[in-house]
DNA sequence: AAACCGGGGCG
DNA sequence: CGCCCAGGTTT
């Protein structure tokens, strides 16, 4: 690490400053309540992967008071996780969550797994949401680092502007800042979380509210190379097939009865306007891409959710 | 390493 | 309208 100037402040300082933070502005998610389960964490993690957490809320609040544990949402048809997903986007998740149910079910007796190698064995779970849950379920100190963490990393300690270094750097800067205390270092890797979801965001950080402004790398040095991280551009939502699936989701999801293959297939086509011509295989597509990926049950002429 | 996977909110 | 979001899986 280059370190130019005055030398950087004591790492416990950072963190002790971002607690005190954290104690005082965290929001209060329901699932940071003092007795939420394991299974509970597990569930905010899952709806939480690319989606804000404002959304997650009430398919959360909805979801624990159905299926309280693991195994009630096991012995529930995958099509009704699909179901009561909603809106909140990539339902292969929904899918995922409950094969993940199965598993905990099957070879865990129930409960939720608390060794990070036993939690990425199960579907749906990487190495993010492992970590997420050993920490914030049962109290680890693995470093827990997400887009947000890796935002603050970069700015506070690094002095970018941007995440850009790889994942594993990030990692190990985020390890160097833990504290020592089990209890302190679960709130750490949270407050490291918060202060990039609502005050050191990407966008428009709001500096004047953040609690470590005084000893942020990124702030002293003058905010440099203040460039967006290069990512790959995404694709267009409009006309894509991403679009085509929701269209067609949003069709069984709300069919109390299997709907006909034909009708699926043109709900790909229905509310769609692309810029340019229209792919005519894309609705074909997009229906055969959901059947390949489990969402969909087809069956003499007939289509359901799983 | 890159592509793919939803949908909504915000500047 | 472009960018971003408590990522993971597949190729």
């Amino acid at each position: 690490m280059e370190t130019t100037g005055a030398p950087a402040p004591p790492r416990s300082e950072l963190s002790a400053a971002l607690n005190a933070w954290f104690e005082l502005s965290a929001r209060e998610l329901p699932w940071r309540a003092p007795d939420t389960t394991a299974w509970g964490v597990l569930v905010s993690e899952f709806m939480s992967q690319q989606t804000q957490v404002e959304r997650v809320i009430p398919h959360w609040l909805e979801w624990m008071e159905r299926w309280p544990t693991p195994s009630a949402l096991a012995a529930a048809e995958p099509g009704e996780a699909v179901r009561a997903w909603k809106r909140l986007g990539y339902p292969r998740r929904a899918l995922w969550l409950h094969r993940a149910a199965v598993e905990i079910a099957e070879r865990h007796g129930d409960k939720v797994p608390a060794d990070v190698d036993a939690l990425l064995a199960l579907t749906g779970i990487g190495p993010y949401t492992a970590r997420a849950v050993a920490v914030f379920a049962f109290g680890d100190t693995h470093p827990v680092v997400d887009t947000n963490t890796r935002r603050v990393i970069a700015r506070a300690v690094q002095g970018r502007a941007a995440a850009g270094m790889p994942a594993a750097r990030d990692l190990t800067d985020m390890a160097a800042l833990l504290p020592s205390d089990r209890a302190a270092a679960a709130t750490f890797n949270a407050a490291a979380m918060e202060l990039g979801a609502i005050v050191c965001t990407a966008r428009a950080p709001r500096c004047d509210a953040c609690p470590i402004a005084n000893i942020c790398e990124w702030r002293g040095a003058g905010y440099p190379d203040n460039a967006p991280e290069k990512r790959p551009k995404q694709a267009a939502f409009e006309g894509s097939d991403r679009q085509a699936r929701g269209k067609i989701m949003e069709l069984l999801r709300s069919a109390d009865a299997p709907v006909a293959v034909a009708d699926a297939v043109a709900a790909a086509r229905a509310g769609r306007r692309p810029r340019g011509a229209p792919d005519p295989a894309q609705p074909r597509r997009a229906y055969d891409s959901l059947v390949a990926d489990g969402l969909l049950v087809e069956f003499e002429g007939l289509v359901r959710l799983p």
